[in-house]
DNA sequence: TCAAAAGTGTTATGAATACACCCATGT
DNA sequence: ACATGGGTGTATTCATAACACTTTTGA
């Protein structure tokens, strides 16, 4: 590779950062952790570091995560590129943010054991370095954006989840509440649900019916994109 | 500043391309010129440069548009960071691409005079070097998504303009054929265009009256984003 | 007088919304 | 027996979609 032709030009640290959304039956959460490295050490933070030389950001975002906190395979996608000149205290460094989705349930032990990193519900995230606040105010506005069109919201719950457990995911991303009648209608019309025969038992005497997704129809819904809820 | 903290890592040459986005009451097109450096010297390409140290992204972006067209002060937005390992030829550069939309009358002469750039129809858009391809195919993506909800299209308009050309551009990003009646209906019934006596003669017999938005309730849908066309 | 584009209303369909009662069961 | 959350149907409203004729006027 002949890189002599853009010798001249500036060269910059460039950053990715991790929005992680998680779910878990109460509320959205948001996975923060102590940075590290100085400055700042030591305050909440998104999930972050420097993106290689050899690497493309989506691969360096992959990197960071499961670095920082062991998990691998989620639906992650790129927020959006910051770049103030003054954003990070110390030096001139761009990042680009990534938002990603995932059930609590399934990585809490090794979150809370292996790593420093929390959970913190939306509205009461603790003061973040930089322009970390920002980036996850961008990431719940996009958030709440792409769930309408696309059934992504289900990356944030269990295989098996109940009706009212997905109804709540809605309800916490948009922080309203649905009516009972009108959500099961319409996600039941999408038939990407399967019913199972089994029930969850611990959140009401009667119980309420498992579902799963119809793996093929949810796929082909994730790809075009429907009006969703 | 401290940079001392961030010096083991990589830096990485960070580049914008613009995607500058045409209207001519003709059909979409996107505004291109043949690269002015190696490689690919020649080649036709998205109005790039490189981001310095002391300007954040949206800067460079507005920076490079300037320098390479003469233009200023148009709708421009970020669109996504492209950042493969392989994207450049030359080495290792990511690029953070923007979008822009502009009437192509206002900014014409300039652009065929003193720039060598031009417009091509997006059906017609010749190989470009790098992935500037993809960029463009993102652009147009995002153009068609972002318009259904906010009034940026108006940018494509010269201050006045008539129905039958405003259908003609969202015609165009659509790629569609719209109903006449259901169109104008749904426009006016926004009220965010106030209608003028005069009318353009030009490509009708009868003659099209004139339209300009209501500035005031143009801005407010512009921020809150509204069920568009 | 005729060709070419502008302008204009009604009906039909489907989606979103509002709304209230019975069911199953553990305590 | 009763308290708790789960499950179900209908009527209304509203937005979207389909559809065709008259008007104006320059050539």
């Amino acid at each position: 590779m002949d890189i002599g032709k853009y010798k001249s030009h500036d060269r910059l640290l460039v950053a990715v950062d991790c929005i992680i959304f998680g779910f878990d039956g109460d509320g959205l959460k948001a996975l923060l952790i102590k940075r590290s490295l100085q400055p700042e050490k030591g305050k909440w933070s998104l999930m972050g570091g420097f993106v290689n030389q050899d690497e493309s950001t989506d691969e360096a975002a992959t990197r960071v995560l499961r670095q920082l906190t062991g998990i691998e395979n989620i639906y992650m996608e790129q927020l959006y590129c910051f770049s103030d000149v003054n954003r990070d205290t110390a030096g001139r460094v761009i990042s680009i943010a990534y938002f990603a989705l995932i059930n609590i349930a399934d990585y809490n032990e090794q979150l809370q054991s292996e790593h420093e990193a929390r959970w913190f519900p939306l509205d009461k995230i603790p003061t973040l370095v930089f322009d970390h606040k920002e980036m996850v105010a961008t990431a719940k506005e996009r958030l709440q954006s792409k769930v309408a069109n696309h059934p992504i919201g289900f990356e944030l719950l269990p295989e098996k989840f109940t009706l009212p457990q997905l109804q709540n995911l809605y309800e916490a991303i948009y922080e309203s509440k649905l009516d009972k009648r009108n959500f099961t209608k319409k996600i039941l019309s999408l038939s990407i649900l399967n019913k199972l025969e089994e029930k969850e038992k611990a959140s009401s005497k009667k119980g309420a019916f498992y579902y799963v997704f119809d793996k093929s129809k949810y796929r082909k819904l994730h790809r075009e994109g429907v009006k969703f809820v």
